[in-house]
DNA sequence: CGTAGAATTTAACCGCTGTCAAGTTTTTGT
DNA sequence: ACAAAAACTTGACAGCGGTTAAATTCTACG
């Protein structure tokens, strides 16, 4: 499955990699190195407030130096995967983003699988699923799709894109965002911070919960907010992450 | 999980690997390159028999050419992983036999998961149970074992080592061996040729079918042997693959 | 026993993805 | 507006796991 550089490099001399008809076709466009998938993943989901992605924070994300992400940049840019302005930041091409979306699509399926089917928590599967990502294959996927029943969601509510590249409908909005007594339902805690997720999952808020939006206290203040179990005092950077579908 | 060569290499700069202490104690001594892992499996297999791994077979099993390989074997020599003794062949040392038992471990337990839970067929599993089996941890390990009710056996019959290497305990004597008249039930399939697996499994020759050993016919002839089903005619290729339990 | 042929190793090289150090460009703050 | 700081790129290099071609060693056979 392509892993040593090697290998990697003789394939793709010997058979030009996938042509754009592969792709079309819903071959395996997916059939690129680990380290490439990585970077295109890291990319999109740092492109998707619409902003290009900086060098620094992808390096960050990738646990590689500022310089060697910004030769990989390079790279990606040639092979036509990134669009490239220098000291300014990265987007992603429609190439990239097909091939993007479509390991995005793997992670989470990843994420639901694990935790459905093999019982870890939620705090625990996107480990899991990073390493796993980009060793199946389309086989795997489609198998883990009819398992899971065609899902469309991850465990922490991130939508699982279609095969094509499409995500499927949504009406999910921050929860900061909407005013005192707001009543919802969570759908989405968006952050893959471990820490973080145990927390919120101990305390009951993850997606299906029923909520209801108490109070936002003013200059930086708690969020504090029922459900029907309790009552929720939350810092901020924690309520950020919460995205509910209001009732 | 360590696939680009770069970030390996500085890994192991840094950290400079797994003491002995950390496999003493059980942590994840699986942790090596994918290609490493890859080369100790094959040599475990091919050293099964008592004799030591030729460095064409080794090639051949890993897609590789024999200089690569032996180049290869020579790194593997000097991570104390292998004994090799120059224009002979290679073995592996105790640290080695461990560390492939362990992904061998790996890889038939993944093999019955693809089967039992994701409902591959049994000559698909090899296939995608060689991509997965150096992403995993000891985790996702663990959890397979306890779905899977602490398996001993993987689809096509071999054994699945224990965490600490060790086998479980067998009887399985192959079926040409055997004389004419013998009663018994197949325990193994050896070999991960995915065609013959298919026609055997369609023969229903796999795992746990009662058989009766008729007739082998000499000078390489075909062997004949009845099920509960029907009467087979293999030819001696096949039927060498076939490991029974006598009754 | 010597030699042809097979198996293996060595040498020189490549591509990939990293590193660090140094140089360049952009941003920021006064 | 301009200097300092931050961000980014470039250059020189390394390690891994491969390649091909040439040299070496082993084996088997007449």
């Amino acid at each position: 499955m392509s892993k040593q550089a090697g290998a990697q490099s003789t394939k793709n001399a010997t058979k030009p990699a996938a042509t754009e008809a592969d792709i079309a076709a819903g071959h395996d466009e997916v059939s690129v190195n680990d380290a490439t998938l990585h970077y295109l993943d890291v990319i999109y989901r740092l492109t998707l407030t619409g902003e290009s992605a900086n060098t620094t924070d992808i390096a960050t994300r990738l646990g590689v130096t500022p310089s060697g992400a910004s030769v990989m940049l390079k790279r990606l840019a040639d092979r036509k995967l990134v669009l490239l302005t220098p000291y300014k930041g990265a987007t992603l091409t429609p190439k990239g983003t097909r091939i993007a979306t479509r390991i995005i699509r793997r992670h989470r399926m990843l994420e639901l699988f694990l935790h459905k089917v093999m019982h870890f928590e939620w705090h625990e599967v996107d480990l899991h699923a990073h390493a796993l990502e980009t060793s199946i294959n389309e086989a795997f996927e489609d198998r883990m799709d009819i398992i899971l029943d065609h899902p469309t969601r991850c465990p922490h509510g991130h939508l699982i894109p279609n095969k094509d590249g499409t995500l499927p409908e949504a009406h999910d909005v921050r929860l900061i965002d909407q005013k005192s007594g707001t009543r919802g339902i969570v759908r989405c805690v968006d952050t893959d911070n471990s820490d973080w997720l145990k927390y919120l999952g101990e305390q009951g808020l993850k997606p299906g919960a029923e909520i209801e939006l108490k109070e936002i206290a003013p200059y930086g203040g708690p969020i504090v907010l029922q459900t029907t179990q309790k009552t929720h005092s939350l810092g901020r950077n924690l309520a950020e992450l919460i995205y509910v579908e209001v009732a």
